[in-house]
RNA sequence: GGGGGAUUAGCUCAAUUGGGAGAGCGUCUGGCUGGCAGCCAGAAGGUCAGGGGUUCGAAUCCCCUAUCCUCCA
């Protein structure tokens, strides 16, 4: 291809846009014979090492390994990036963001040092590309690294005086890689910076040559690779805001205009001296990282990236906050970032609108959290006034963010208007604490390398021959056994299971939601039972235990899928395109898949959705999908180009990375999905679906658990079982189980309120005819006869309205226990005197404890024929208290 | 994955050291009233999330489960 160079009239350079710096980037390393590739998603679900896409090469790591098959050797992209180790210093800085663009180019064993350094240069200086002046740039190399500084100073001519030589920390890959770790590829790097009008130097291109292997510590742990690889990343907003002349990454032309609109939304000026202009330039950041985050289906949540958006999206609401804002205003602003990004990421405007709904919703939880820790932010400086403090403590602080999640800079505001100081310090501290009690994460290989890195050289991967088939003979490839390729095994009765990797095979693995199928390899001699299937790379993993014979790699074997459990799935999997659909119809386009489980005749199915879903709903989603099952539409699937797929109307996943050539599955005028999955030839294979349960999953996704086929009939078999079994107990027809079991819960009902009524066989009236009288005060103790503590309590109250000055203390019988209870009337609580005190006095003769509030009291022994003589104390006890 | 917290009347939430389950709003009834949350009196409404334990006695203390909130990774 030839390369296309934009030029510029002289003196135009500082016109740069960014959407034309993005262009002839790729162009100019077009022209050097690198490969044009996509930014990989900004979400890379399939690297459990990283929760955001941090560089360019994140991409390239089987390339730069060696561990696939390479189709091109040389490569430029444009990488959408996301990183939260300086999160703290957006806005505050000029080259901070959280969501940037990462130009690079990248060879795996192709072009090295010599090329990059020039093409490097040539890209910047020449006058057809970014032609800035040689004299504003200057360069690092690593201080071992003679070949670069070379080529630096002898063949592209920098002035030595603008090229330095740094250490390990700065210019190599990994940091401190040779004398720290980790093991593995690792190289020097070198650095272009560009000399600012202020004087000083900002780092625009890193150039990074992967050229070692480092094993254990120094001296002597680093020792040349086979294959050298090239990694390079140039800041797009950085080099832009040099092109431009702007002092700020933000003031370039895709980030001023957001920042300005979210003046805007703020009603306020944009001055970007100010406070609030980098509380602005904050949220335009957070807010653009978040719009690609959620288009990509990252919602908002407690844990891994959804933690991270729900973070950005809260610190940009505070932001707002502090600024006077009260209302959500963030979800304004999407639209603005979409068309900012128009050019490289045209898709982003289509979900706009459910991005936008999105954090409208999180900034309205999120106030609400403030709003309902506003009360408890009251007591705690009551509190502080109390004690005569004039600072907020960093521990209360602490527990206040950790457990209601109220901001730590949202209360220092509060305090400061009340004249009160923040301890940050404090603060920190007992944050650190609650890191420590949860537990330090655990660390994630960044390169992850295993048994089959050595298969992944030599072949793509197995061959799926499943969609059609439930057999086929396949020849062996690989046997792993603890964790070991090995040639062969022999040990029938193996109890850890090992795995077998065939060439080609109808086992389908478990992914995309689908669950891998069992079934059994068999051979003249020998037999191989395999439990689960797992895919690994393009490899179909059958995972089981050998039961006949041996195995040897090379041998050809026939490979039988279980084909009742294989049917199952179809019919599961199936079910689940016609939910999605039907879902789609009732609940509107917003409900999109969010994950999925496909097992024998059994769907789980989660999707974005708000609230639950009422049953009149759910009946007619689940009467639209059996509509669709009993009209028996054909199910086809075929393999096209991607773009024909998206032209075809296929519903995609945002934030799924397709390859250029997908499985488009469609029902006729019901579904059209991609999906590598097995699915029946018509949906009137399905059967019954049957839905079993809603439920929610975590904030706006809900789950919806459906049976098919098979399990649908077994469930209502035993419904009705259990049902027929209700009804024999009761003795009357099924239909009429309802009603009955509403009136025996009635009855139940009254039977227990009218019980303590009749329970008491002596009343109030009773009990105060036989009181004595010692100093005019009336004493009732009496043996209540059946009555609960409840029961006797009515009494106390009823004699100290009718009787007082009085005090009452009753006993009675219940089961093998005694309970007592003792009430005086307030004139003798005034007196100094205590039911408490009284009741345990009686208590210690029935062998119980007791106590209670001066007024009232209870207490309850276990010696039932002792009562009488309780009461006996008692009365003594009360005749003698009032006597004095 | 881990830490902290919550779950009480239809709704929003109280309940001092373990010792009578409450308020406001809503509902119903009666009365008063020319209004935007009208006023007065009264009533109904509870498996204190569920299960187990400690205790004479548990909404309250301990353990388990479920759901939600929140922080950390």
């Amino acid at each position: 291809m030839r390369a296309r160079s934009i030029t510029h009239p002289p003196g135009a350079l500082d016109q740069m846009k960014a959407d034309d710096l993005r262009e002839a980037y790729l162009a100019f390393f077009e022209s050097k014979g690198c490969v044009r590739r996509p930014s990989d998603v900004l979400v890379p679900r399939w690297d459990p090492s990283v929760l955001f896409t941090p560089a360019g090469m994140n991409q390239f790591k089987d390339h730069f390994l060696g561990k696939c098959k390479l189709e091109f050797t040389r490569a430029t992209t444009c990488q959408k990036c996301l990183r939260t180790g300086d999160i703290d210093n957006v806005g505050r800085t000029p080259r901070h963001h959280t969501f940037f663009e990462m130009l690079g180019n990248f060879s795996f064993g192709d072009y090295f040092k010599r090329e990059a350094i020039h093409w490097a240069w040539e890209f910047l200086t020449a006058k057809n590309w970014l032609h800035m002046p040689p004299e504003k740039l200057s360069i690092t190399v690593y201080q071992d690294d003679d070949e670069a500084y070379r080529i630096w100073a002898d063949e592209i001519g920098v002035p030595p005086a603008r090229i330095t030589r740094m250490g390990e920390d700065d210019n190599f890959w990994p940091a401190s890689a040779p004398s720290q770790g980790p093991d593995g590829v690792c190289g020097p790097c070198s650095e272009i910076f560009y000399r600012m009008p202020d004087g000083s130097d900002v780092e625009i291109w890193n150039l990074v040559f992967t050229q070692f292997n480092r094993q254990g510590p120094p001296p002597d742990n680093l020792s040349p690779l086979p294959s050298r690889n090239i990694d390079t990343g140039m800041g797009l907003e950085r080099t832009c805001a040099m092109l431009q002349g702007v002092e700020s990454n933000f003031h370039i032309d895709i980030l001023r205009p957001l920042v300005e609109a979210v003046a805007e939304v703020c009603g306020r000026r944009y001055d970007p001296a100010s406070d609030d202009g980098r509380r602005m330039r904050r949220i335009a950041d957070h807010v653009r990282a978040c719009t690609f985050a959620i288009h990509e289906n990252v919602l908002p949540g407690n844990n891994e990236e959804k933690y991270v958006v729900k973070r950005l999206l809260r610190r940009a609401v505070l932001d707002g906050r502090q600024m006077g804002m009260r209302d959500p205003f963030l979800h304004q602003l999407p639209p603005v970032v979409a068309e900012m990004m128009r050019r490289p990421y045209p898709e982003l405007a289509e979900t706009t609108g459910r991005v936008a709904s999105v954090i409208q919703r999180e900034e309205e939880s999120f106030l609400a959290t403030i709003d309902g820790g506003l009360d408890r932010i009251e007591k705690l400086f009551a509190g502080i006034g109390q004690a005569g403090g004039s600072q907020v403590a960093g521990a209360d602080a602490a527990e206040l963010y950790t457990t209601y999640g109220f901001p730590p800079e949202l209360l220092e505001t509060l305090a400061a208007e009340r004249n009160c100081g923040f301890d940050w310090d404090g603060f920190r501290h007992a944050m650190e604490a609650h890191g420590q009690r949860s537990g330090a994460g655990r660390s994630v290989e960044v390169f992850t390398s295993g048994p089959l890195d050595a298969l992944k050289q030599t072949m793509h991967g197995s061959e799926f021959v499943g969609y059609d088939a439930t057999e086929a003979t396949g020849k062996i490839v690989g046997i792993i056994a603890q964790d070991a390729l090995c040639d062969s095994l022999a040990e029938v009765g193996h109890a850890r299971p090992v795995t077998v990797v065939l060439d080609r095979t109808p086992f389908y693995g478990e992914s995309g939601g689908q669950v891998g199928d069992t079934g059994w390899l068999e051979w003249p001699g020998g037999r191989f039972e395999v439990v689960d299937t797992l895919r690994e790379g393009g490899f179909m993993l059958h995972i089981g235990h050998l039961r006949e014979g041996r195995l040897d790699l090379g041998h050809t074997v026939t490979a039988r899928v279980d084909d009742r459990r294989r049917a199952a799935l179809r019919r599961a999997h199936s079910a689940t395109h016609l939910l999605h659909a039907a879902l789609q119809h009732f609940l509107g386009s917003h409900a999109v898949q969010q994950g999925s489980k496909v097992d024998a005749d059994l769907l789980r199915f989660d999707f974005s959705h708000g609230s639950s879903i009422d049953e009149a709903t759910l009946a007619a989603i689940e009467g639209m999908v059996n509509d669709h099952v009993l009209a028996a539409v054909p199910v086809a699937a075929r393999l096209l180009p991607l773009a024909d797929a998206r032209h075809e109307g296929a519903m995609m996943l945002f934030g799924e990375k397709y390859p250029d050539v997908v499985r488009m599955v469609t029902m006729d005028g019901v579904s059209r999905e991609l999906c590598g999955g097995t699915h029946v030839a018509s949906t009137g294979q399905i059967g019954l679906v049957r839905i079993v349960a809603e439920e929610s999953v975590s904030a706006g996704t809900r789950r919806i658990t459906a049976v098919t086929g098979l399990r649908a009939l077994e469930r209502i078999r035993q419904a009705e079982q259990t049902l027929a079994q209700a009804a024999g107990v009761f003795k009357v027809p099924v239909a009429e189980l309802p009603q009955r079991v509403a009136a025996i819960v009635k009855e139940v009902k009254e039977l227990k309120k009218a019980k303590p009524a009749a329970a008491a066989a002596v009343g109030p009236e009773t009990l105060l005819a036989g009181a004595v009288e010692v100093g005019g005060t009336r004493i009732v103790v009496a043996d209540m006869q059946g009555g609960d503590a409840g029961a006797m309590r009515q009494a106390i109250d009823l004699l100290r309205r009718k009787a007082s000055p009085i005090a009452v203390l009753l006993g009675s019988v219940e089961g093998d226990k005694v309970t007592l209870v003792a009430g005086i009337s307030k004139e003798l609580e005034a007196r100094g005197l205590s039911a408490g005190n009284w009741i345990r006095d009686a208590a210690a003769v029935v062998g119980g404890k007791g106590g209670g509030r001066p007024d009232m009291a209870q207490a309850g022994g276990k010696l039932v024929d002792k009562l009488p003589d309780a009461l006996a104390v008692a009365r003594q006890a009360i005749e003698r208290l009032l006597a004095t």
